[in-house]
DNA sequence: GTGAAAATTAATGCATACGCAAAAAAATGC
DNA sequence: GCATTTTTTTGCGTATGCATTAATTTTCAC
């Protein structure tokens, strides 16, 4: 694996586990250090990065990590909103055999699971996995790219949202829904409740935020 | 401005002169000699270009300049469908004025005036400017951009199919449509017409790459 | 003491050099 | 003549150094 490669996980990382904060900056030649190598495939790790929202480049402030505003958010559910449900759609359409589903059954369950023993982090792993495997079955590699940077983007205003937000209950009925919707390959059905699913939740997290007076992440 | 950002713009004109074609593979030494600058600030700019979709970096095969298979049209369509189809409710959403939306209004002009001399160049580009102007109105930055990136991966295929296609009548009368939702400030309208148009779109240009036996640009 | 101008500092942007791994070419064995 | 091994070549990945330029500090005039 090459040191840009290594630099780009290990620069994500720091990201989400907030070692980086949003806001603050850092010059290349401190992350160099910082990761053992040069300036150079942090440079190239840097710009791959800020063309994936992370972060930005600026001239003689080092790199900047990207806070994410109260609109930036409305924006990136918005967009996942659509691409997801055009997703769900399209999965519908294939006519998926209940062992293809199996992955996106498997990972309701566990956040079944969780959510009786109410392990929020578990429960948001295995929906991580829903939304992961259901824009794969959507066969969009695009669309697919696509949520996933976005849903990076909004991955440390999830772990604030995550423990002032209600029980995920409803989320879950929702879910169900989606699933049954694919698998009788209704795809208007499994559009219409994914795309209601994600409407809610992005309003109830936007509400959350701006009651908390969280206008920054 | 800096020599990346020349290598970027400069590249992205060769790629879409076609000087550099749809599968072609390029030693970084080579464009660099080409640009008059070092291999460094064209590798920044291909890891650009890359995370943008439209080249590829292999190691010890140069850049690749990607080429658009059918199945990645319908792909790119798709996305702009439903996000452009989003940017024309949110339009429809914000009550613009009348001169708010005059830069729409003359696209729409433009394209009728180009459609009556048979412009077909003028009237691509003024169809550019409308979609362009519509994300614009939309207010999300995001889908601004991601819509951006989408038009460009498939510039190249829409040089070929402009001239085969038939007039573009149907799209003209489609964005007057859009153009008076926005107008009337019918989301839900605005959403459908530019739905439907989109797909249109989608459908009469795959059909004619496919019975061209075009698979690939 | 204040403001402008000059000097200094510091961090990027870029050119360049080099090692290494992979591909191509050549040599060798059968 | 073909396959296999060895040698050579080639091009990237990375480190390094320097020039450029924006920011900062210092100096100096008023």
């Amino acid at each position: 694996m090459s040191n840009t490669q290594r630099a780009i996980s290990e620069l994500r990382r720091l990201v989400f586990s907030g070692e980086l904060p949003a806001g603050s900056d850092h010059l290349e030649s401190e992350l160099a250090e910082r990761l053992g190598m040069s300036r150079t495939p942090i440079r190239e790790a840097a710009r791959t990065l800020e063309s994936q929202g992370l972060l930005e480049l600026r001239a003689r402030k080092g790199v900047r990590i990207l806070p994410v505003s109260l609109e930036d958010m409305r924006e990136i559910y918005d967009v996942l909103t659509e691409l997801e449900s055009l997703a769900a759609e399209r999965a519908a359409e294939q006519h998926y055999t209940g062992a293809e589903l199996g992955e996106l059954a498997s990972a309701i369950t566990d956040m079944k699971a969780a959510l009786e023993v109410k392990d929020l982090e578990a429960w948001a792993d295995a929906d991580d996995r829903f939304h992961v495997e259901l824009v794969r079955l959507g066969g969009n590699s695009r669309v697919a790219s696509i949520t996933a940077m976005m849903s990076d983007q909004v991955r440390r205003a999830r772990a604030v949202t995550l423990f002032m937000r209600p029980l995920p209950v409803q989320s879950n009925e929702d879910h169900q829904g989606v699933y049954e919707a694919i698998a009788k390959a209704d795809p208007k059905r499994a559009h219409d409740l994914h795309h209601a699913h994600r409407q809610r939740a992005r309003d109830m997290i936007l509400d959350l935020l701006e009651r908390h007076r969280l206008r920054q992440l």
